[in-house]
DNA sequence: CTAATCGCCATGATATCCCGTGACTATACA
DNA sequence: TGTATAGTCACGGGATATCATGGCGATTAG
């Protein structure tokens, strides 16, 4: 498998601990090697959004070409380094959520896992449950409408 | 890691030290020898800038490529060498500030340390904290104003 | 001799590692 | 076909290492 795809539902232990699912972890790195997922916030929901480290590479690749002492370069580098965390699994595949990030985005028990192709998301459970009704409800309504528009 | 990334809010004591996040460190030099930072004020933002003495020799590289007689030349070697602090790290990892420049940038207490891949900025908390969600609101409105317009 | 600076150690908090357990699935075997 | 066996995975607990930070004491400068 080469894209995050799915949703899971994962607990958050008291350590702060969550499984990343193992379809993901299988995307994240070449069974065997250990993993490490980027994170950052979600510039449109309250969620963490993941990917691999060489996609979070292509990302910043954009930097190079750039001056370094232009303002755009240090708002872009600001973006996208300042509020990255990298975090490593550990063997069973866990790994730890800052503390901080927990409080900030609400999680509490169980966390959602969205796949989105080349990244992933990180929700709390009922806020993701939500995002995806809400999608559905939606495309719902689009394909009622155009169905309504046609007959 | 190789870069510069995540932001962390450290403690500066009574007598100006600071620890750099071992994160940084690990940037700074390979673990277990001693490091040093190289510090500037940001031409952009009242926060201090830092980064690894490789790489401020990269950016000083430049110099060498300019007519050494020139207004430019001059210039561009005041701003680079002109302020800059280099830092030892002690054994902990810490640093001490200079006073002059506690002062001058507001440093009360906690100071901010930015991640921006190749370098890395000190902030007052407050300060710090503010660029960040300034940035994350320009990011979501950028976001937004694509979706909408594309809809 | 006084004051500032630097190196070192102590401590609490946090993160990391390593183990075991139960649920579920897939495979082997009779 | 039904049952046993092995594997994977999510999850919990406890031991250990790392980190940030406070404080003390030695060393040096003025």
């Amino acid at each position: 498998m080469s894209a995050f795809s799915g949703n899971f539902s994962n607990k958050l232990d008291a350590k702060g601990r969550v499984s990343i699912p193992a379809d993901f972890r299988s995307v994240l790195a070449p069974p065997g090697s250990k993993a490490r997922i980027v994170l950052r916030p979600s510039p449109l929901h309250p969620c963490l959004e993941g990917c691999t480290e060489a996609h979070f590479q292509a990302l910043t690749d954009r930097l190079d070409t750039m001056d370094p002492f232009s303002a755009e370069y240090d708002d872009l580098a600001t973006e996208l380094h300042g509020q990255t965390i990298k975090l490593d699994l550990d063997d069973d595949g866990r790994t730890v959520l800052p503390l901080s990030l927990i409080a900030e985005y609400g999680f509490s028990g169980t966390v959602k896992f969205i796949g989105l192709g080349r990244t992933f998301q990180i929700w709390e459970q009922a806020a993701g449950d939500q995002r995806l009704a809400d999608l559905n409800a939606a495309r719902r309504a689009r394909a009622l409408t155009r169905s309504s528009g046609a007959a």
